[in-house]
DNA sequence: CATTATATCAACACCGTGTCGATATTACAA
DNA sequence: TTGTAATATCGACACGGTGTTGATATAATG
């Protein structure tokens, strides 16, 4: 497990990710074996084992850097004080690559994975949520909020983006704005 | 795969199913093997094939149970024109079987029966979400509002409860009538 | 070119799985 | 109580995925 840097390993971590990514789309990951990743990536099965420890270390690394890279798409975007039009952004930032995102969020194989996206996303494109209740509900609210929105998303994939992006960016927008005004 | 209602085979499924609920405390369900619960259950594994496919299926039966009896005991309070008393009431019942909850409704291994125990119970004990709203949106809406109640709820399981029950019901209720009101 | 880093390959022991046939134990009803 | 059916046990088997090893081949770097 050295460093690992050169062109040829970051092909190799390349094709596992893809492998994984592809099985993911036929299969719940929790029946996705090393083997098949590494038959489906045409690699030995010794290789996988210089470079992830088991598929969960593979899934976090292709976690990482779809987050790391819908970061970056949101902040070319750039800084702006439009909120609803921040998430249709991203919204559609979901639909454009919806294969990746329907196994990642809808998948239960990387529940965790949704949370962290999500929150993460949201939080650093400032789209902040405004919370003024007693300090002691106000985890609860944030929770509320936070699910909800991510489930409303996880819905509008499950049912293939059957209403407009701008539609549901305003939905959620001004749901949570009416739980928290 | 018979009928086996003999007090013998009530007997093992209800020693697989404690065994199975016991180890779901200790680890995630995703790694708990037959051969784990046999040697809980103290039955040969053999057995675990006379009554169920797989530990899928054992989860499923007591998944149904748990289910069963909350449906139950809210049917044993009585119709009510009190909707947080009802929720309050279903509070008090998850925080009194909490160690059954805590693996239940936290852990990712059966993520399906949240939906699943939350839509029932609510649905089936009239406490009904108004939804009003453009109809396209609606089932947006109602998923946003689910997904939103219960994770608050996994959270104050999460949180060793430490807000009151009736401050949960409360917050709960108000915040799905300020969404949809 | 030489050195270092990666990838391959065959082989190994280990473990959980699902199934089988034979046998022991319990349940229920005549 | 006894006979029969239902259920549980036991040992054994083949199968497949796992994680590791040592030796060897291939590619990258300077």
């Amino acid at each position: 497990m050295a460093v690992k840097n050169n062109r040829r390993a970051q092909m190799t971590r390349l094709l596992l990710k893809t492998a994984l990514t592809e099985l993911m789309r036929e299969k719940p990951f929790s029946q996705i074996t090393i083997k098949d990743i590494c038959e489906r990536a045409d690699l030995n099965r010794t290789t996988f084992y210089l470079h992830y420890t088991d598929q969960q270390a593979l899934l976090a690394d292709v976690e990482n850097e779809v987050q790391q890279k819908a970061l970056e798409y949101l902040r070319n975007i750039g800084p702006t004080d439009d909120a609803p039009g921040l998430i249709e952004a991203f919204l559609r930032y979901i639909r454009e690559h919806a294969d990746l995102f329907r196994t990642l969020l809808c998948d239960a194989g990387s529940e965790d994975f949704r949370s962290r996206f999500i929150q993460h996303t949201l939080e650093k494109s400032r789209v902040n949520i405004p919370v003024s209740c007693a300090s002691e509900e106000e985890p609860y609210v944030l929770c509320f909020l936070m699910q909800g929105s991510v489930h409303m998303i996880i819905e509008w994939i499950r049912r293939d983006f059957d209403i407009e992006a701008r539609t549901l960016a305003l939905l959620i927008y001004q749901t949570c704005h009416r739980v928290a005004p």
